[in-house]
RNA sequence: GGCGGAGUGGCCGAGUGGUUUAGGCAAGGGCCUGCAAAGCCCUGCACGCGGGUUCGAUUCCCGCCUCCGCCUCCA
């Protein structure tokens, strides 16, 4: 079965064919870097991570852009507010975002381009759409002509003569619903030259741009959050096939998080920030969370849904370690046909979760009945699978949160284990009152004792 | 006004025209255990409301209600 996704522009599911064999090309918006991240920002970096990783192990080699927008009105604005420079603002929330985007198991993209570095590109888009047609100068703006496409409103399913109105001000402007491909230099705001005059980017522009400069003129892939169909890639689409570049040939959108049923968003004051969140579960309980449900529906944000997803997260990293301490470290090995019926049938991530958990059980049955090769066999399928979803326990990210190697966890290592020697021996002569008290000892210290057939284990309490 | 999404068992969250079911969390019963924990097995018969189509609808069609989003910045 071939991957199938759902493409905004047609609404419908499609075969994801890509353009070259052998490869694929993703471009996803990501930040407009005026602020720190919130589960909501990461929820779109964290899907396109699993649609890299599933195409990568469906042996493509993939090609991720993934944009920092550094340059906008409210990056401006906040920054005056705020009395710093603008360019430190944005340097400091691109900082958070990769921060955050690293704390949560997302690969590296290919390359995190910035809007402010590919001016030159986004002037030779700019002429290419005036000699075309398309675009205009006008009091050093430089606007696309909405009514020059007649394609415009395709992708969102928008009627141009029903949309409510443009950007607001602009000189020059021709019609209300045209936008600014480049705003006119304005007192102290950051200028860059241009034909038309310095001025700096607007906020559509540098997407296209920086897309087909790294991909090319035609790619693969072009995802964001769901609130970008409308106006944001409605409007790339407009100006790249205007300017005769084919652009992406699959749309898709991720849902967003809400909170008490609205949007997550700074305006109402209803954010969860990623660093908060991480204060409490780790990196990968929060992924597994975000991960879960399928990327096109939303998430209402609540403690005991994230709770669920970390007690669910828990069982499959408690069955590996299981496995490992006791028949050695599982090799990464298959994963299900179910797992990848289910990420095949447009990323189905709860399927796919539902496969790693019947893993998980196959294999913790098998581990009671001392079957050794099932067990090791499910483990190897369980980390393959979780491995596609970036949820590898024993990936080196999640293992580093585990335990550490250093001193202080040597010196503890070496106390639970003389105390459970003297339990040991006492439980051998049937003394449990003395065993019961060294395990009430050590779980008041917050370790866990739990008996196994092969003899006790232990772990720290989670906090 | 235009366009779009959603309402599923105690909770989260998939999915499908019916005969056996997502999966997880929580709960109850059992097995195992000195006890506990973990694990395994079993149990729950849900699908916003009103019509229609159908032998049969949670799933298709129509209407309604409620909620949310985009059309200004937004993952």
């Amino acid at each position: 079965m071939t991957l199938r996704l759902f493409d905004t522009a047609t609404r419908k599911q499609r075969d994801f064919v890509p353009l070259r064999a052998g490869a694929a090309s993703i471009y996803v918006c990501g930040a407009t870097v005026q602020g720190h991240p919130h589960i909501g920002h990461v929820r779109s970096g964290l899907n396109f991570d699993v649609l890299r990783r599933w195409l990568a192990h469906g042996g493509l080699d993939v090609t991720l852009v993934r944009n920092v927008t550094d340059i906008d009105d409210k990056i401006l604005a906040k920054a005056a507010e705020a009395g710093r420079p603008w360019w430190e603002w944005a340097a400091t929330h691109e900082r958070a975002f990769q921060a955050a985007y690293r704390a949560l198991g997302c690969l590296p993209p290919s390359i995190e381009p910035r809007a402010t570095g590919h001016v030159p590109q986004m002037i030779d888009l700019m002429q290419r759409l005036i000699d075309r047609g398309h675009a205009y100068a006008a009091e050093g703006n430089v606007y696309f002509s909405v009514a020059s496409d007649p394609e415009y409103g395709a992708l969102s399913g928008q009627k141009p003569d029903q949309v409510e109105q443009g950007e607001p001000d602009g000189a020059g402007k021709r019609d209300p619903r045209d936008f600014a491909l480049w705003k006119a230099a304005k007192p102290g705001e950051p200028t860059w030259n241009t034909p038309w005059g310095p001025g700096r980017p607007g906020w559509h522009l540098e997407c296209s741009a920086m897309a087909t400069y790294y991909l090319g003129s035609e790619f693969d892939i072009h995802g964001g959050g769901i609130d970008l169909v409308f106006p944001h890639h409605e409007n790339e689409r407009a100006q790249s096939h205007c300017a005769d570049d084919r652009f992406a040939r699959y749309w898709l959108h991720n849902s967003w998080v809400t909170m008490s049923g609205e949007k997550m968003s700074k305006s109402l004051g209803n954010t969860m920030s990623v660093e908060a969140v991480l204060r409490r579960v780790r990196g990968a309980e929060l992924r597994y969370y975000l991960v879960g449900p399928h990327y096109r529906s939303t998430i209402e944000y609540s403690e005991g849904a994230l709770q669920e997803a970390v007690s669910a997260y828990r069982r499959i990293e408690a069955f590996v370690h299981r496995v490992r301490e006791r028949l050695g470290t599982p090799e990464v090995g298959a994963v299900t046909p179910e797992f990848a019926a289910a990420l095949d049938d447009d990323l189905g991530t709860p399927g796919a979760l539902a496969a790693v958990h019947t893993a998980v059980r196959e294999g913790n049955a098998a581990l009671d009945g001392a079957d050794k090769e099932t067990a090791l066999q499910a483990a190897g399928a369980v980390r393959a699978m979780t491995g596609v979803l970036g949820l590898d326990p024993l990936d080196p990210q999640w293992m580093a949160a585990d335990r550490g190697a250093d001193a202080v966890s040597a010196a503890l290592t070496a106390l639970v284990e003389d105390l459970l020697e003297q339990r040991a021996a006492a439980r051998s002569r049937r003394d449990f009152a003395t065993a019961d008290e060294l395990r009430n000892r050590l779980a008041a210290a917050g370790v866990v004792v739990e008996d196994g057939p092969d003899g006790p284990t232990w772990s720290l309490k989670d906090v």
